[in-house]
DNA sequence: CTCAGTACCTGGTTGC
DNA sequence: TGCAACCAGGTACTGA
């Protein structure tokens, strides 16, 4: 449930269910998870003992903050956290399970293996990789005009890859990158260093705005899976390109076309977003 | 340094 | 039906 909406939607409902509650052991059956320590026992000693104090988020990272020690998880493509009584049989894709003192497990669910675990002695987890590559979150004060503007300019790369990247801004994903960029009437093609201070606005003011909205409504439910506590998200109602391919845009009835625009599936209403100004 | 390509994984969908 | 190829909400690493 990857992006920054999915994640902060993760993040409340495992607050409420977690808050308060001691680790008393960690299983772990799928060892490349644990990045770090990278000895997958050396986190699991790390862990022992620790209560769930908060969890925060940063991006689309979950901080877990503990006692002495901060956990930082990614799910990326498919990792799903959720809180279960412990005697239920482990399902085939639970790779760690943090078993609580109250007799209840969190456990983390990922069928690609793909998601990441970092644990790190309170305070150090800011200073460290992966959090301190990250970019402001869209809503952050940080993630200015003249900040975006700025760093548009220094690269000649295009606007879908440049807003993917994280080091720039952090949160966006393939979903709400296609439709900020559709809701700014830009082409993922167009080349940063290209965007006017206008243009520049116009794509910031919708990645603030679309991931505001997402978050107000639960995040993005697609390929009709529920997270882990059986939630689900509503955005999907208000995407407008995304997944929408063939179907007639909403602003003026040209069908939507998907292309691949570095190497991720990408949805444009060449009408709304053209690459190159009619004359 | 930047950037495009590849690697990491599994499973659902598509097309022959 | 069978099966290979392609696709998936992400990012780290490699080497040009």
């Amino acid at each position: 449930m990857p992006e920054l909406p999915e994640v902060e939607t993760v993040r409340k409902t495992l607050k409420h269910l977690t808050v308060g509650k001691e680790i008393k052991d960690v299983s772990i059956f799928w060892g490349n998870i644990i990045k770090q320590p990278k000895d997958p026992n050396a986190f699991g000693d790390l862990l022992r003992g620790q209560s769930i104090k908060d969890i925060d988020r940063k991006g689309k990272f979950l901080i877990f903050h503990l006692d002495d020690i901060a956990l930082v998880s990614h799910l990326r493509m498919e990792g799903k956290f959720g809180v279960y009584d412990g005697t239920l049989e482990k399902p085939k894709h639970t790779h760690v399970i943090f078993h609580f003192t109250d007799g209840t497990e969190l456990r983390y669910n990922d069928v690609r293996k793909f998601g990441t675990m970092h644990a790190f002695k309170k305070g150090e987890e800011a200073l460290n990789k992966p959090l301190v590559q990250l970019g402001p979150d869209p809503f952050d004060e940080a993630f200015t005009l003249d900040y975006f503007h700025q760093r548009l300019l220094k690269t000649s790369r295009n606007m879908k890859a440049v807003l993917l990247d994280q080091s720039l801004v952090a949160g966006l994903g393939n979903i709400y990158v296609d439709e900020a960029l559709f809701r700014a009437g830009l082409h993922p093609e167009r080349t940063a260093n290209t965007l006017t201070r206008e243009e520049a606005e116009s794509i910031r003011e919708a990645s603030i705005t679309v991931i505001l909205e997402a978050i107000e409504q639960g995040g993005t439910t697609i390929r009709s899976y529920l997270n882990s506590q059986g939630e689900i998200g509503m955005f999907q109602q208000q995407l407008r390109v995304y997944g929408k391919q063939d179907m007639e845009c909403l602003n003026c009835g040209t069908p939507i076309v998907k292309t691949k625009v570095g190497g991720r599936g990408t949805h444009v209403c060449p009408v709304c977003q053209p690459l190159h100004v009619s004359e």
